[in-house]
RNA sequence: GCUGAAGUGGUGGAAUUGGUAGACACGUUGGACUUAAAAUCCAAUGCCUAUUUUUGGCGUGCGGGUUCAAGUCCCGCCUUCAGUACCA
């Protein structure tokens, strides 16, 4: 009678995993579908049932599209390098090998329960020596490469070297460090090894500077400009200062203009949202404009600014530095400096944090010198000023007050001039900087043009005397890519006379080697100072020996690769994971291409997303691989939140009031479990949340009608609210067929939902129902009968929108279109096997287990997963009405299509007495009229 | 400020993209079956207003507009959420 679900899951999860039913194969005449999930870092908390949304969803995908007759690619792995196992480690000595593997075992546990169709012969974990040994490689082509502007593309250091030593870097286009000098063949052959090694990392894609970094303290580590969040540290909130260290960087910046085309103008656009899209423009932050030179009046030296409006010039009555700015000491004279000293320094004091919060107080100093117009020859005064930012630009501007508010009000407070250089505006009050509307004035060879044609000659004029160019300024930064930690991918370099070197190949994957502890050595080196064996250090090599007493005779670099190194190409590993010659074989890699469905959360949109379409597109450019987007097309899951529950203390007492009780009474919130508490918002047991925990042991309450009653906030699903539901416990009590429709049912996609677990009942019900259909006492029953044209009508009705549905993604009304299929069936009491069949694979990618118990209780021996996708045929919808010809005033003809029950001579009179509608009529002959009883529904014209 | 998304019953959310608004589910109420509970089944459930066999009216954040027809399209506001921020 009843529906075994416990039973049924486990027979069908096992039978998966013994059948190896949902491998992939690299080699298959079937067309290639790649579903991909963004893996996770397993977290000691182990799932909740927030973490699955996602991988439901993209299970149904995948189970789908196998039933459509596609060899799909679903894998799942862990990205299981990171701050959590080795913040643990800290604490307790614990090896974060150890922890992570712990971990893994867990998440593993509880996602096979869900029945998801992974291909777990293909997982991978970033921080297996298998795995980064190839992180290790791609680091090493990233070195040996530079960015070719001329090819527009990544060339191997080997070019570049033979145009050094034929012609030297005059004719060179490349991205590269911005203080180079020129020189020429003869020089370059001259210079000494080092000398050249130097060279050569002002050009590679991944190098070592002297940068100003995002410190933490507190971390002990550096971050990339992603990982600090309002000023502080993504993880843990850890303040953040800036501090000049030398650290490895990648030449992100190589591929701004790429990443940003690619976005929109790849031959096939990416299907990803237009918000991402547009958080990733922004992160890029391309903008065109001029670089303008000024030379400084009384030094030999000159400023150099970006701006938008070059059309402007002749409006600029100052100059702005930033307080960092390195003219900043030169040029202040001796009767400015206290005061520029003093303003250094108090803007220095200020956090990140502070000079965000505070934009509107305007601030600054003059250093007393002045640079030169470039036209009009006139001295400039030159200030500092914080509103203008290091980091961006040259970290100056050229001021115009009369164009830029910003300006204006700088202006404004320290009464400097404030030319107007347009025609026909007032700016007493503000700035005017509408573009569109300008027309310069003042402005000698400007006057009388518009922005547009007043930008060109700007610029033209400019470089006519040398003192500038028409540029475009990114936003995107080069990336910080070494972190002082422990647990993360070794470099595979060592330094020789103070150059790095990268280790051979043969020599990969360098290990992880062990420690004492995981904190900085007392000298201040990262944790891996501390090591004293490295194990993957080789005798027989000479490049990088190890002594017997287990010393490398070259230093190591002690850094660690950031956590996005390992997520930056795992999508490729998938494809042929267990490969040890290769990161994937040429085979695998062309087969696959790239991923056509990812799945993952909308968070990584600046960093993940960002850093491996960088890597793809460099892999791409050195042949390894033959697509430059990893992502085709991308779906953000909005997060589950968790409804936590407060209850209300009376202050400086332990008496607890209902909800409704408190009144004004001063009360404090404390979150309590929410498994203390039922479907309506009561306590269900005082004594159990007196035994919860000790501070409530001798609680009293004060009660509404005998119930106390908790109040209720959605907020993140985390231990320390006591919010978290277990899918665990959600599969053990319904089945984890209810959760993944229940998951789904829950709301679109995309959004933020709350977690309810009283709803879940009825979706519950609904596969009790579609089993018991089927069942008589425990004996499966299905009838041979033709099934009526109603059934066929249900069955193709839902085939329709389900099909509909999952290509939207709006899987959602799937689950409440099966509800209402099999209300129908119920109620046309069919359970017809001819009905089923098609019922149950289309079921099946929602809730596997009973699909699969059902198809094999039909007898087939093969699984279901395999079976063609019903089709939805049109003519079973289409006989339940009819199409009457009508025509009106003996002229016009069209169609009604009405329901069956409805008379020829009603349907008639109902359009006549739409006189409206009737003149709309004659004006356009229309083809059809739907019509239900009593009104007009629809005009096909 | 800028960018993006969204505002529909007590709740989560539907609405074939301009065509009977509120599907489906939760919750609530009533009923059936039970010694009882659970489970299951049946009925009602947007709001106001009538009524004894038959009601009218109002309703998709607010104000306008287009249309025979607007939750959906257009214009102007308000609110919420997310991202981002002195980007020159």
């Amino acid at each position: 009678m009843s529906y075994h679900f416990n039973e049924i899951e486990d027979k069908w999860q096992k039978y998966w995993a013994e059948n190896q039913t949902f491998k992939a194969e690299n080699t298959t005449d079937k067309p290639k579908y790649y579903v991909l999930d963004m893996f996770p870092y397993p977290s000691g908390a182990g799932l909740h049932v927030g973490h699955p949304l996602g991988y439901i969803a993209s299970d149904i995908y995948a189970r789908y599209k196998r039933h459509q007759g596609f060899n799909v690619l679903h894998p799942q792995g862990y990205d299981s390098f990171g701050l959590p196992a080795e913040q643990y480690a800290i604490q307790t000595g614990q090896h974060p090998a150890i922890t992570t593997e712990t971990n893994i075992k867990r998440y593993r546990e509880q996602l096979d329960k869900i029945g998801f169709s992974f291909d777990w012969s293909r997982e991978v974990r970033t921080s297996n020596p298998e795995y980064y040994k190839w992180t290790q490689w791609i680091f090493i082509q990233l070195f040996n490469s530079w960015y070719n502007n001329d090819s527009n593309k990544a060339e191997d250091i080997t070019t570049l070297i033979a145009v050094f030593s034929a012609e030297g870097n005059s004719g060179v286009n490349a991205v590269c460090d911005e203080d180079i000098e020129l020189f020429s063949a003869e020089e370059w052959n001259n210079y000494t090894d080092k000398e050249q090694q130097k060279m050569l990392l002002k050009y590679r894609l991944t190098f070592l500077a002297e940068t100003e970094v995002n410190w933490c303290p507190d971390l002990g580590t550096v971050l990339a400009n992603d990982e600090i969040v309002n000023g502080v540290s993504e993880r843990g909130g850890h303040p953040v200062v800036r501090k000049k260290m030398t650290q490895w960087s990648m030449r992100i910046s190589a591929y701004a203009e790429r990443l940003l085309n690619g976005i929109d103008y790849n031959q096939e656009s990416l299907e990803w949202t237009d918000s991402i899209k547009e958080i990733q423009r922004n992160w890029i932050g391309k903008s065109q404009g001029a670089s303008v030179t000024f030379n400084l009046k009384d030094h030999q030296a000159s400023i150099e600014v970006f701006t938008t409006r070059p059309d402007t010039i002749f409006g600029v009555s100052f100059m702005t530095l930033a307080p960092e700015h390195e003219l900043v000491a030169k040029i202040t004279t001796p009767d400015q400096k206290a005061e520029v000293d003093g303003y250094i320094e108090a803007t220095a004091k200020r956090s990140e944090r502070d000079r965000m919060a505070d934009v509107k107080t305007i601030s600054g100093v003059f250093t007393g010198a002045y640079a030169e117009h470039p036209f009009t020859k006139q001295p400039v005064p030159i200030w500092i000023g914080d509103y203008v930012l290091a980091s961006y630009g040259t970290g100056a501007v050229m001021a115009v007050p009369c164009g830029d508010q910003r300006d204006y009000d700088f202006a404004k407070h320290f009464g400097i001039d404030i030319p107007n250089i347009f025609e026909g505006v007032d700016i007493s009050e503000e700035a005017f900087a509408d573009k569109d509307k300008t027309v310069i004035g003042n402005s000698d060879f400007l006057n009388g043009m518009n922005y547009k044609k007043a930008t060109k000659r700007a610029i033209y004029e400019l470089e006519q005397i040398g003192q500038g160019k028409g540029k475009t300024n990114y936003r995107l930064r080069d990336a910080v890519f070494s972190r002082q930690r422990y647990w993360g991918e070794p470099f595979p370099v060592y330094y020789k006379d103070g150059m790095p070197q990268m280790i051979d190949d043969q020599h990969l994957p360098v290990r992880l080697p062990e420690v004492e502890k995981y904190l900085p050595t007392e000298t201040g080196e990262p944790p891996l100072g501390n090591a004293t064996e490295w194990t993957w250090c080789t005798t027989k090599n000479e490049v990088v020996p190890n002594t017997a007493s287990g010393h490398c005779m070259h230093p190591l670099e002690l850094n660690t690769m950031p956590g996005w190194a390992g997520s930056s190409w795992y999508m490729f590993r998938y494809m042929d994971a267990q490969n040890n010659g290769e990161f994937a074989s040429k085979d695998a890699l062309a087969y696959w291409k790239n991923v056509d469905l990812y799945i993952g959360g909308s968070e990584h949109a600046t960093g993940h997303l960002l850093y491996s379409r960088f890597w793809t597109k460099f892999l791409f450019d050195r042949g390894y691989i033959t697509v430059d987007e990893p992502f085709k097309k991308m779906i953000n899951q909005g997060m589950i939140l968790g409804t936590s529950a407060l209850v209300y203390r009376l202050s400086g007492t332990n008496i607890y009031v209902s909800k409704g009780l408190i009144n004004d009474r001063e009360v404090e919130e404390l979150r309590i479990d929410v498994s203390l508490i039922n479907a309506s918002d009561e306590v269900e047991d005082l004594n159990a949340l007196k035994q919860w925990q000790p501070q409530f042991a001798d609680a009293e309450f004060e009660l509404e009608d005998g119930k106390y009653i908790v109040g209720r906030e959605v907020e993140k699903m985390s231990k320390r609210w006591f919010n978290v539901v277990n899918p665990d416990d959600i599969c053990q009590q319904y089945g984890a067929d209810t959760l993944r429709l229940y998951e789904m049912f829950l709301g679109p996609l995309e959004q933020f939902k709350p977690w309810n677990t009283a709803g879940i009942t009825g979706v519950h019900s609904f596969l009790k129902k579609l089993w018991k259909l089927y069942h008589n006492g425990d004996v499966f029953e299905v009838s041979d009968a033709e099934p009526t044209k109603d059934n066929l009508k249900t069955l193709h009705k839902t085939i329709k929108k389900v099909v509909e549905d999952i290509e939207n993604f709006s899987f959602n009304t799937s689950v409440s279109t099966f509800m209402i299929c099999v209300n129908e069936l119920i109620q046309q009491k069919c359970n017809s096997r001819a009905i089923l069949e098609p019922l149950a694979i289309l079921i099946s990618p929602y809730a596997p287990h009973i699909a699969e118990e059902l198809w094999s209780k039909l007898g087939h021996a093969e699984s279901i997963a395999y079976q063609a996708f019903p089709e939805f045929d049109e003519k079973h919808l289409v006989e339940s009405s009819k199409e009457y010809p009508i025509s009106f005033n003996g002229k016009m003809k069209f169609l009604l299509e009405m329901p069956l029950d409805m008379p020829k001579d009603e349907m008639e009179k109902t359009v006549m007495a739409h006189e409206k509608t009737q003149q709309q009529l004659q004006g356009r002959t229309p083809k059809k009229v739907i019509i239900v009883p009593g009104k007009i529904v629809n005009i096909v014209g």
